[in-house]
DNA sequence: GTGCTTATCACCCTAAACAGTGATTCGTTC
DNA sequence: GAACGAATCACTGTTTAGGGTGATAAGCAC
């Protein structure tokens, strides 16, 4: 019997992976976290065999509860999860000891099959997310650039759907400069047109 | 021996609260306040286990002290407790690290298993806040027009940065249909431009 | 068959985005 | 005080996106 425990931010998603565990033979519900003290203090008197933890938790929640876990109780194994598909943050969760990864949308399959491979001692990556680590291993060691705070500024305007001449309007620019900075900003993130820049805005939390 | 702790503007509901909680073995009585500064001095030179905190408090009192207090010590865990079943406000405890939720007229068992839960690191709702908190995550969701399949791979090419002119090659189409397709996202996904359809179609894991 | 949706293609026009270049001011850092 | 990055503004292009309109053909539902 496979005790499970789960942490994430998101109530949803832990309903919705209690719902595919229950009455999965094999399996057992070890209780769930919304956050990372909850998770820790569960474990000073309790335990599991396997952790599904997201590492989309604000700030680096996540992969530092992963550290901390693993140093404490080295036998319980984790599983990253979460929503995207993200290089650094896969990376991050191995280097800090989890045994694989998996998106919220996978299949109550290959949630199984990730919890019995980790349980067993395997690494386990679901196909998406091992093209990502793949991806991010080959390419981007890229430290995200440092955006100024106009930048940031203008790029979170950008994110809610105006253009520039309304941007200009609203915080009191010429358009020009606007324009500017979001040439920069394309430059800064290397990217070529808007559905690029704000996908990899999201991606990376800049807004 | 759990340490409860009660923030509520109502002396009634404070002295309710406290002779259902009497003479309960495991819980004891840390003390009582009736505004978040009370709240707030207490912890100066006391703790407690669980915070029963009625949210309803006069202008975001309660949720704004749920998060001043989840921020100084993550270690005490919040209860929402509130006379009505409002989604708003049971998301935005959750949002600022409440670990669960429950009605005032709850009965003395429920109130009962909720501070256990709390304690041992769980969620914990009440069935009806648990109801009230689907509703609104449900409402707060846009209801999803239904994308054809060509305008599926289409929304994923413009999300991976390709323009209409490359997506026309790539998939052998012409431009014209490309923008045409590109056109129908934007109009039944009700927004103006690309940066605001990559946002949405993200936050709704349309890609 | 009639009506509906999807998928395809076409054209016109305006607005916005993107590319390149260069400039000034200001504050900080060395 | 020289060097640097930020923030600002300016001009000129080309390309792309977006608004509007309309058409044809295939497939499905009633």
């Amino acid at each position: 019997m496979i005790r499970v425990f789960i942490v994430d931010d998101h109530p949803v998603v832990i309903e919705g992976i209690h719902s595919l565990l229950q009455n999965e033979k094999g399996i057992e519900w070890a209780g769930q976290a919304m956050n990372a003290q909850s998770c820790l203090g569960f474990f000073v008197s309790n335990t599991a065999d396997v952790v599904l933890m997201d590492i989309s938790m604000p700030g680096m929640e996540g992969v530092e509860l992963c550290a901390v876990m693993k140093e404490k109780y080295p036998g319980v194994m984790v599983l990253g999860l979460s929503s995207f598909n993200q290089g650094l943050y896969i990376k991050k969760m191995m280097e800090n000891g989890a045994s694989g990864y998996i998106l919220k949308n996978s299949s109550k399959e290959e949630l199984i099959e990730a919890i019995h491979a980790v349980h067993g001692g395997s690494i386990f990556f679901s196909g998406e997310t091992g093209e990502a680590l793949q991806a991010y291993q080959k390419s981007s060691k890229i430290e995200l650039p440092v955006l100024s705070s106009r930048e940031k500024e203008i790029l979170g305007l950008i994110a809610e759907g105006y253009t520039n001449p309304q941007i200009a309007e609203k915080i009191f620019l010429s358009q020009f400069t606007v324009d500017s900075h979001r040439k920069n900003l394309l430059a800064k993130l290397n990217v070529k047109n808007t559905a690029s820049l704000i996908r990899l805005a999201i991606e990376q939390k800049l807004i």
